[in-house]
DNA sequence: TCTTAAAAAATTGTATGCAATCCGTTAAAC
DNA sequence: GTTTAACGGATTGCATACAATTTTTTAAGA
């Protein structure tokens, strides 16, 4: 969120704050003062808040009238609607993937392991978990029907969200053989299988959280810059 | 669009915009001029300007820099990609709205099908295209999936575009009593039957389409106004 | 008459300034 | 000591002014 040279468009300004959120540097709850992110980006306030309202409207940022944006904590009756959506999306994705994809792109989804398994050797978390979400917008780019992806491009920078809310205290991130089971049945073609092991790989990530517990209260300073 | 008294909010202002679209009144291509529209609802550019970057956000308008704002004019394949979608999702919310649905929310089915009867009864088209895109956006507030019910927000004003783009010249509107006979089979909670009646509901619309011609070039001022 | 070039008008992109609102602090009252 | 009121600073909401860009008009040339 430094200072940058290039002037940049608002989408821009929007996906670097949409980073921050899936990288787990900007916490649930905080509040996103205008002049602090406009000296940031290097504009003005005016694009800051065209950024915020587009943030808002995907539904990663909270407006309050009068008062300012947050990053949004969701309920966890939200996050069961995610998820629920997510077990209802994600299968028709895999069955487009496997319709659909060349073999660039299962080069692509390769690639995208690669850079997965580097990031769990060096041991990078923040990289972990921001990659674990893309590799699921990634099939749904890949699924070729832009409204689901849109979607996805949405579910995806929530789901962290929700993990840094709802996340046990010391769970591990989600094993990279989920992933690379996913695009090994894909592969082969093997439609039902590639299906099951989405929605396992769904349930497992639900099933880790805590939704019945009430959401982590408060904002971690010590370790938000670290 | 006419100015009004009371200070209108972006969200507001976006929703008066996409009432317009739906209704035929702002037809697929035409060019949102930011000062005329900021004359018509009483405020400035800059708000105009945030409700422009949040209907482009949702798909219903087109961003092109420096050049202004246009209504959407979605390709072939975006139109089968949007239908796609809902017979993805649609018999979700069929499931759901069966399995939520409370007698206060039946009411308000019937109530809506009311209204269509009404519009159909004085032959006001334009009301009548627009609820009964509302139908499918009431159906999918009953589901109670937050994530769902946004994205129908989005792809019913959208398949009203599609069908001012592709709909053969003198189709009528689409049969009211297949929204009536989906509600027939919500309240008898037969599952099986309202999921094929949506289906065959929505397979209807799209075959009525004529997504293989080329979309309608030109925008009809004559009857813009009518 | 058609094409090209230049000037003028219209429109968008961005920053800034000011009013309205909210938040935190201090002071007063009970 | 606790609650309430009022002040000052900070922040948001909005309109406006100006720069950058595009579109339209006008004029000249072939």
């Amino acid at each position: 969120m430094e200072a940058s040279t290039t002037k940049l468009a608002i989408e821009q300004i929007a996906e670097r704050i949409t980073d921050a959120v899936m990288e787990h540097r900007l916490p649930p709850g905080i509040k996103l003062v205008e002049e602090k992110l406009a000296g940031a980006f290097g504009v003005s306030r005016t694009k800051i808040r065209q950024a915020l309202t587009l943030l808002a409207k995907e539904g990663l940022v909270t407006l309050h009238p009068n008062r300012g944006a947050f990053v949004k904590r969701p309920s966890a009756e939200e996050a069961r609607d995610l998820f629920a959506t997510r077990r209802l999306v994600e299968p028709e994705i895999v069955r487009n993937v496997i319709a659909r994809a060349c073999e660039q792109d299962i080069a692509r989804l390769h690639q995208h392991l690669e850079e997965e398994a580097q990031a769990r050797a060096t041991g990078d978390r923040r990289r972990i978990i921001r990659l674990s979400g893309q590799f699921h917008m990634l099939l749904a780019a890949l699924a070729g029907n832009a409204f689901i992806e849109k979607l996805m491009a949405e579910l995806c920078p929530l789901t962290c969200l929700i993990i840094a809310l709802y996340d046990a205290p010391q769970t591990p991130a989600c094993p990279e053989d989920e992933h690379r089971q996913i695009v090994d049945a894909i592969e082969n073609h093997d439609e039902a299988a590639a299906i099951r092991l989405m929605l396992h790989h769904l349930e497992h990530i639900e099933s880790e959280l805590m939704l019945d517990a009430a959401p982590k209260l408060d904002i971690h300073w010590e370790t938000l810059y670290g």
